[in-house]
Parts: structure tokens; C-alpha cells; sequence
DNA sequence: TTCTGAGCTGAATCGGTTA
DNA sequence: CTAACCGATTCAGCTCAGA
């Protein structure tokens, strides 16, 4: 694609982006006139999102999807136990100069985001614990009402390398309408069937973007440091839009919001101030294949069998601490901590390895090994795991 | 449980709860004298949470555990499909004028709790989208450090009725140190047992408070509406904090944290402005059986153990100047010098440097990658260490 | 062609002690 | 206070080389 003269970005076959509503004309306009201002569809503008916003008409929006600078404020490198380095998010679109700075920031995208809103119309903006409360607490000074919000709970996130925190595993998004009381669109019957039949709840297992999806140059790195999984605003946009729908994105990035929603027959437009990123998503979203309308009726999202670690059992007070656990004939016995670890015979550790430890076993399944009394009978501690796994199923 | 006359609510058997520090008296002191105040350990405070706490030691509290009011706003009721009516939060105390009122409120309270946590202190508090934007903003604003966001994602929600929003499916909590930079409490290991060997993420799945954990009055309707589950705070407890710590909650409710803390050989103070609530929680606390002192020692950390000297196994005669000590693959050696550091390709310098600089690499744990011939097998001189630390142990 | 194991990577606010 | 130094710390999934 070649450098860019013109102010946007316009996908070579953006007139084949065709709005799905039967309503809607048979070719996708470049714009759309409402009012006096026109409104450039399918499109990546460049420059700043407030100014842009403001130069496009009230009220013509139906869904904002933002994904703006979460402000993570890194200080030092971090290396990995095998001592790599981790590639880190250090570009200067993140730096904020404390947290008024970026509350400034986020007051004013806000706003301009409101305005640009149909009256029915919700936002979607997606943070971590590093810039989401503040976006969450301005969102509603603004006058926005928040809907849900949702948790992305990542498969596979970054594990904690230092042993200091939790894994950070997860990212959160807001889901508001404009207006509290404002009629938005919600389709919950199209969630509920992409969740094998159960309602859809306000947490999503998806993986983080990587492989043959993942943007990257000719030299292998990754184009854009956060690209969000197309999976994500998949969903976002089946459940919170209509085909034909206009969806903005003020942070466009690597253009994931413009490439679900081509596949999904809504128009778009990206805001965005990197030319490197609008060039690559300019790239991406025109090699997009719209889907047919029926094919979205089979998808399914896939349920994995959940672990139970036995630390549930010991948290949810199905075995007692102190108490005393023993093998099927009674011989073996091991004592229950707090942290759910057994100790005998000197040796402490999780229930597989104490018990592999006193039979001299090199490995043991300690759920069907150890046994505890209930009734006057000796259980297997694996009947409490199976109690806890119906009820996570169900 | 007869009323209350005084202003505190004490367990019958307060003086049985014993923190199990060892440097802490046997009987647990029904107060502890910091400064000039004292501090009021195992007993629930009446009365306002701000007051209260300023009223008690600057810097004499290790963990704060807070669930405000959420300030709900229900609008109306909320009928099931069949008419029944949903038990919705609607007390009084929930109850805020706007925004701006709730943020004074929350602004409050954040004060005065960090005001008493110690330096290396940290609380949690749980919410969700109604009111934890603000409190997280709040928070923040105050001076504490976010250092983890936690979703409590409930195996057992109430569905979505209505069927115009995902079925709000968890709570959030936040976990924060007083101070950035703090030296907070984070039992790693301890966790990583309980999820069965591999670290803690930020998605805890945990059912819903009910069954016979939940408190209920001779009519049979719950006594609080927002009764936390255990597992929770079980969870939360042994994570951050250690043995013998205090842990304070300002809004106590039906005393969950004081139930979990006293099983777990932590100390609590609690808050709560209304006497039901107290004289349930009371009588609740007064029934826990505390765990043995045994199943309290959780896994500890390599970080903990006591720092052995490389030059103590030269010293001990273990390993002899002028061997050759080896990598695992046998590729890198270096030569062991009197006085413990070791030699190779023209640097000298302790087992770590030499280790960092022959790989090339920024860092290294000599313990780990140096090999030493032990029968024909390279064995880490770490098993060296580890057979002094037994001996000091013992 | 298919399997296996080594290697790489992802929005990360990721030490503590002693001199 | 800073600086030096010790030494603890990772999970899931994809890619690719080699069998």
C-alpha cells in the first residue's frame, strides 16, 4: 500500500462493504449525509479522535467501541525466569503525566464520544485496573449508564513472573447506553444460542491475539502491542448491533473493530493517529470476506471442562484444616493445612505428591488415593470434587 | 444473644481467639495498647466506620477487608418471570444521593482505613459496576497502590430475567498497598498450593453465599442481603496476611471476615452501625471453631528461608578449592577459588556473577546452574545448600 | 506425512538486603 | 539516601526443526 497523501484511509474495496439491513441501499455509500455534516463510512481518519468526533453529526452513531491508552505507567524491564525480556508496552501514545492528565483526557473523549452517539446507542470501552476505574467513574459523570460490565477472562495471559501479585488475567470491559432509560439494542437470543443455549453472562473465556491472526511486519514483530482478538468484538458487535449499523472505533489501532465488523455487515469507521497503524488496518480489513448472513447462525463458542483444584474443597469448607486424611486401608494417614497441602511423615505438599511420598510410589492420584470419613464410611476425597464439579456445570 | 448495652459486641469466648505468632502472648489480649490508644481486637465496634476508625492507632491495622453499600438505585421492583418478587437490595443504607455524595462518602471512609493500615498494609475491597468504578477511582486518588484487580466470577448466579443484559455474573474486588513501593504481605506459595501447583490468576470461580453457610433469622429470611461466602475470605485471608495479623472491616454485615479470620488464627476488629447485624454476627464468630495451630503452616517460599552463604559449603569443606564446577549441559565451567568466588574466561566474582557473565545473560541464580559431580551424576550445588538449611532448621 | 520437543511470546504498574 | 549484589521467579499456545 503506498504512503498515504490524502488525510484517510480508504480500503481499495471499501464500496463492497454492504450494509445487511434490507433497508439499507445496495452499495455501502462512502458516507452518509445526517444533518449538514457527512459521515465517511468504512474509513480510518487520521488525527485526533475528539477533533475528529466533533466534526461528525450528532446523534448519527448506533455503537462506539473504544479501546483507549491504559496509562500502565512501567517502570524497569522485566525478564522472564529464563531470563528473556518482556516486550513491554512503552510507546508514547501510553505515557500520561499522572492520573489528572489522563482523567482530563478521558473526560474529553468521552464527551465527544456522547455527542456523536444515537440516542439508543451504547459504547463499549475495554481497560485494565491501571486506567478502567477512572474511565469507569468519568464514563458516568458523563451521563452514560452503564448496561454490565464484562469480564474478558483470558485462557492464556502472561503468568506473574516475580511471584509478587496474582496473574493478571483478565481485562475489563464497560457496556453503557447513553442515556439511562435509552432504548439499545441487545440481541439476546443470538447470545444465548452462541452459548450452547444458556444465557450469556458477564464473563467471557476468550484467548489473547496471537498466532496467524496477530499482525506482524516483514521482519516478524508484532505491528500493534495490544491487538484485541476479533472473537471479542464478535461477540460485541452480534450482541449490541444491528447488520447495517455504524460502529466507531476512536482508538482504531491495529483495526480489529473494522475487520468483525466487515465480517459481520456492519459499517464502521476508524479514528486513528499513527499512520503505521492505519496503513496495516487499512491492509487487513480490505482482505476481510464478509460473512454470508446464514453463517452466522452456526456459530459456537466452545465450553472447556473446568479444573477443581483441590484448594476449592479446603476453601469451601468441605474438609476441615487440621483434619486427617487417610488411604483406603487406612494405613496411610497425612494431615490437612490451610493452604490445602497434606504433611506426613516429615514431607509436606499437594495431595499427588504426599501421597506418592508415602508409598514410596513415584506418582499417585491423591483425589482417588486419599480418603476421608463421612458417615462412618471411608470417601475418596475425589466424591467432594465430583459435588463441586455438578454444580459449576450446571 | 441478649441486647446489646454496651457499645461493643464481644464473643463469648473472645479470649480463646489467640493469635498464633509466636512472639504473641497465649491469651489474646481483648485489646492491644499502641501509642496512646488501644486497639480493639476481636470484638465488632458500633457505630460510624469513620469515627470508629479514627478513633483507633495510626498504622496499627495489617489488612482491611471493605464492601460498602453499593448504592444499587433500584428502580422499582424486580419481578421474576412468574411474579414473584426478587428480594432486591433496597435498605436504606444503600441508599446515596447521586454520585457526588457517594464519592464524599467513599472518600471518608478511604481516609480514615488508610490512616490505620500500617506501612506495609493493604486492603481489599469488593463492589460492582455500581459502585466500584468510584471507589476504585477514589482509591486511587487517596494515595493506595492497586496492585491486583480480582473478579469473583459466582458458579451460581442470579439469571438475567428480563433478558435485556448478560447475566451479571460476578463481583470485583480490588487489592491495594497503602503506599507504592509497600512491603505488602503476599503468601505466593500458599496460593499456588491451593490451585494446585500452579500460581493464582485474577479470576477466582466461587459459588454464591447460600446452603447452610447462610445466616438466617427464626422466620427463615436471610438476615443480610449481601452475606459473603467464606471460601472467599478464606481465600483472601491466607493470601495476605500472616498468622496472628489484624484484620479490620468497617462494614461488617454478618461477620464473614470475622468468621474466617478467627479460623484462621488472624486477629479482627469489626464495624457495623446496626445491632441486628451485630448481635447475628456475634453469636455466628462465637460458634467457629478455629483451625490447629499445625494446619495453619502453610508452604513457605525459598524468599523466606534463611539465607545460607555460598562461602559457608567451602568453608564446610563440601566442595574443594580448585574443582571445576559445571553447568547442567557440561558446557560452561569455572574453577572454585578459596574464598568462594570462582574463575573462568578471565573474570572471577561470585557464583552469580560468573554464572551471569558466561552465559551472557543480565542475571543468574549460581545456586541452580552450577554442577558439581556427586557419584558420577552433576547434581546443583543447591543440594548443598539445602543440606545446611535442613541442619539449621532442625 | 505426522508426531514430538524445544523455543518463543503475551497491556506487567512483578525485590530485598547490605554496604 | 544510592549502589551493589544476592538470587527468586512462568503458563498456555503457537511455531518450527527434526525425527
Amino acid at each position: 500500500m503506498p504512503a498515504e497523501t490524502s488525510q484517510t484511509v480508504v480500503p481499495r474495496d471499501a464500496k463492497t462493504v454492504r450494509p445487511a439491513a434490507a433497508a439499507r441501499p445496495r452499495k455501502a455509500p462512502r458516507s452518509r449525509v445526517v444533518g449538514a455534516q457527512a459521515l465517511p463510512l468504512n474509513q480510518i481518519l487520521s488525527g485526533d479522535c475528539v477533533e475528529r468526533m466533533n466534526a461528525m453529526p450528532e446523534g448519527s452513531v448506533d455503537m462506539i467501541f473504544a479501546d483507549p491508552p491504559y496509562n500502565l505507567q512501567l517502570r524497569g524491564d522485566l525478564h522472564r525466569p529464563d531470563n528473556s525480556k518482556v516486550d513491554a508496552v512503552d510507546d508514547a501514545w501510553d505515557r500520561f503525566d499522572g492520573f489528572s492528565a489522563y482523567d482530563r483526557f478521558s473526560r474529553a473523549w468521552l464527551k465527544a464520544a456522547r455527542r456523536v452517539l444515537k440516542p439508543g446507542g451504547t459504547m463499549w470501552v475495554i481497560g485494565s485496573y491501571h486506567n478502567i476505574f477512572r474511565v469507569g467513574a468519568a464514563l458516568q459523570d458523563e451521563g452514560f449508564w452503564i448496561l454490565n460490565d464484562i469480564v474478558w477472562r483470558k485462557s492464556n495471559p502472561m503468568p506473574n513472573f516475580r511471584g509478587r501479585r496474582f496473574t493478571n488475567a483478565h481485562e475489563t470491559l464497560i457496556w453503557a447506553a447513553r442515556d439511562e432509560g435509552g432504548k439499545y439494542t441487545f440481541n439476546y437470543e443470538a447470545l444465548k444460542s452462541l452459548n450452547d443455549g444458556v444465557q450469556m453472562r458477564s464473563d467471557w473465556v476468550l484467548p489473547i491475539c496471537s498466532g496467524g491472526e496477530r499482525l506482524k511486519d516483514e521482519a516478524g514483530r508484532k505491528v500493534h502491542p495490544t491487538q484485541k482478538p476479533e472473537a471479542l468484538l464478535h461477540r460485541i458487535i452480534l450482541g449490541a448491533t444491528q447488520p447495517g449499523d455504524v460502529i466507531l472505533d476512536p482508538f482504531f489501532g491495529s483495526g480489529t473493530t473494522g475487520a468483525a465488523a466487515r465480517r459481520l455487515g456492519r459499517a464502521w469507521i476508524g479514528i486513528e493517529r499513527e499512520e503505521g497503524y492505519r496503513t496495516a488496518a487499512a491492509k487487513r480489513i480490505a482482505e476481510v470476506k464478509p460473512y454470508d448472513m446464514e453463517a452466522l447462525q452456526t456459530t459456537r463458542s466452545r465450553r472447556a471442562a473446568p479444573r477443581i483444584p483441590f484448594g476449592q474443597v479446603v476453601e469451601r469448607g468441605m474438609l476441615r484444616p487440621g483434619m486427617v486424611l487417610t488411604s483406603a486401608d487406612g494405613r496411610r494417614k497425612a494431615k490437612l493445612r490451610a493452604d490445602a497441602t497434606l504433611s506426613a511423615d516429615g514431607t509436606t505438599g499437594s495431595i499427588h505428591q504426599v501421597g506418592a511420598a508415602v508409598q514410596g510410589a513415584p506418582s499417585c492420584n491423591g483425589w482417588t488415593f486419599w480418603h476421608f470419613e463421612k458417615d462412618g464410611a471411608l470417601v475418596p476425597i475425589d466424591w467432594l470434587r465430583q459435588q463441586i464439579l455438578a454444580e459449576v456445570e450446571a
